[in-house]
DNA sequence: AAACAGAATGATAACGTTATCAAAATTTTG
DNA sequence: CAAAATTTTGATAACGTTATCATTCTGTTT
């Protein structure tokens, strides 16, 4: 009855199997291209390692060599809607790149993000993708760890960012309302940052200006966001709940992300409200629900698999370069997607 | 001009830093409790550590202690709306365990799911939570690594499995549409694994027989998985596209995953078939997108969140278990869901 | 105060790999 | 065919931590 916990061979005991030196071994073994070995000795060495069932050590090697060969992303939530498609475009990247990655997901806790960050440098991850939990997020341990941030935030100027430019993607949003015939549209924004919240009211108001819109500031909504999906829907339904009972209600409804809008298209449905025919309907980020909803959902896609891969593609660019260089930001161009839930504006009755 | 590439402290430095030994160092820095130190060194060493900026080099101390701290999870894909959920309780309960989480998609390419299973020895992680790319998975290379599969096929049975028991959810939904009068249901199966779709036609036609109804075959359809959500639902569709328009339809749907459903509702809506007054449809999973689909859609919830948990505890527990033990298999039991795409039969005009 | 027990500390050897350099084997050249 | 050039191999020292054992330092008991 031998032990049945079996240490796993090291290129030690291939050494012994087949009389060279381990030296040898970790030559052909290591799998570095361009060491010179005889073609004899290699193929006795491979045959030695299958026969004792050799397999690399990789902690051992990486504590050889000094680094971990583990890129970290942080996120808040992998059952947010928007992060999946994020995080695949991240590891197709990276995992051609030979890079493993670990996910860390704070559930928007700060304290929880600043633990993470300890870990990564513990670990000695050598490079992360992080999406900030909050605007105020502090990146100071991670001094000597290079990072990417996903956010599209200006206050993140001093660091490389990958975003999407959401300001151009609303504008197009707005004017192609404005272009189909709306006058009067509301905004429905959820209250995560308030910064983020302040910047598009901004927008919506300038775009007003330039048109010479009056804006009214009952068609400007804030809805909390939650802790999740299922959350923020239940909290914007609230909302418009109530706001959809007025008289005068708006021609169009912009929301900031796709979960407003669809909360917004359940109770328009709920209540009878057609749309598009009384009411258009468009969303932010083009997640797959928007594809089943009723009717499909009109939004600003944001291409989520292609902003994973230029943060990711970003990283080994920043962890190649010397530190020194100038923060570089990269904020990728929106694309309006016209579904159903999306129409020309009803004719006014004193028009 | 000093190097601005400046090494990382180690313990070594910190005991120079504090003239003690590197072992009184280690003792107060690992991190262990119960080790004995004079609270005088234990404070001098920690105000040393934070001079110097001393960060735990945890590659070097899983070497030492030959462990890697680390745990894969080998999926598919994780833009699946059934994954995410999954995954975080799945990290919730292995973070609490003190281990991090590596996760590896493979698009359903057995050969790279090969690759990850090898990569998971090489990297020597201490367990594995494996949803099988196919039923034909062969799980040789782990034969020292402990897993936990997600899966409820009896293929697995030899392995510790975790899964929902989707047999009795399949027939909670079929008892209650028998029960709110439906006498013709339609059965639209995914066919990714030719095996799953066989077992649900089975115990279709098993209901059937129970009470004394007729199978009709045209009934049961059959729609290609494609390997993302999107190609799912349009193959889904594209049947039910044709489906829909025959002249004896149903007067219900059940759908074995919730994607098939969602495309049901799209294409009944399209074609003004009322949706749950001529049809009910009924899908299976519980994914968000059933929430805001017109009508929100019936369904037969998993529990994703406690299947993650669940798995990951049953692979705590196996870690921890000498080997020999038998396999245990635990099915989940799933919840109907009966939102509005789902209603009483219509009045047959001959009943 | 001598003898002892117990706590605290120090010296050192691993863990498995890769890199460096020296030695040996092989090939090429004069 | 010897000498030089080149290729291939071997011996060995790291990497930073933890664990073991030996040693020194405490405080307590006779």
């Amino acid at each position: 009855m031998g032990k049945s916990l079996k240490k796993r061979a090291t290129i030690v005991d291939v050494a012994k199997e087949c009389g060279v030196s381990q030296a040898t071994v970790a030559r052909v073994l290591s799998g570095q291209t361009g060491i010179r070995t005889k073609e004899n000795t290699r193929k006795r060495v491979l045959e030695a390692a299958k026969k004792v069932g050799y397999q690399r050590n990789a902690i051992a090697a990486n504590f050889r060599l000094q680094k971990s060969n583990s890129i970290a992303v942080s996120i808040a939530d992998i059952t947010n809607p928007f992060f999946p498609e994020v995080v695949k475009g991240i590891q197709e990247v990276l995992r051609e790149a030979g890079y493993s990655v670990v996910q860390l997901y704070n559930d928007w806790v700060p304290e929880v993000e600043q633990e993470h960050f300890d870990y990564m440098v513990r670990t000695c991850v050598e490079g992360a993708i992080i999406s900030p939990s909050s605007s105020t997020t502090v990146f100071d341990v991670l001094h000597s760890t290079p990072f990417v941030l996903l956010s599209n935030s200006d206050k993140f100027a001093m660091h490389d960012t990958v975003g999407n430019d959401t300001r151009s993607g609303m504008r197009l949003a707005l004017e192609r309302l404005y272009q189909l015939g709306h006058r009067r549209i509301a905004l429905f924004v959820g209250g995560s940052m308030k910064s983020g919240a302040n910047w598009r009211a901004e927008l919506f108001r300038e775009f007003h200006r330039e048109r010479g819109l009056l804006v009214e500031p009952e068609l400007i909504l804030e809805s909390d966001y939650g802790v999740s999906s299922k959350s923020s829907l239940a909290a914007a339904r609230k909302i418009m709940n109530s706001f959809l009972d007025r008289q005068d209600l708006p021609t169009a409804i912009f929301s900031s992300n796709d979960i407003l809008a669809l909360a917004t298209l359940q109770v328009a449905n709920d209540k009878g409200i057609g749309v598009p025919d009384r009411l258009s309907v468009i969303g932010m980020d083009g997640i797959f629900s928007g594809e089943v909803s009723y009717p499909p959902l009109a939004t600003v896609q944001k291409n989520r698999r292609e902003i994973g891969r230029t943060a990711a593609l970003a990283l080994l660019d920043k962890m190649k370069s010397k530190e020194g260089e100038p923060a570089r930001r990269q904020l990728l161009s929106c694309k309006l997607l016209e579904r159903r839930s999306m129409g020309p504006a009803p004719m006014a009755s004193d028009d």
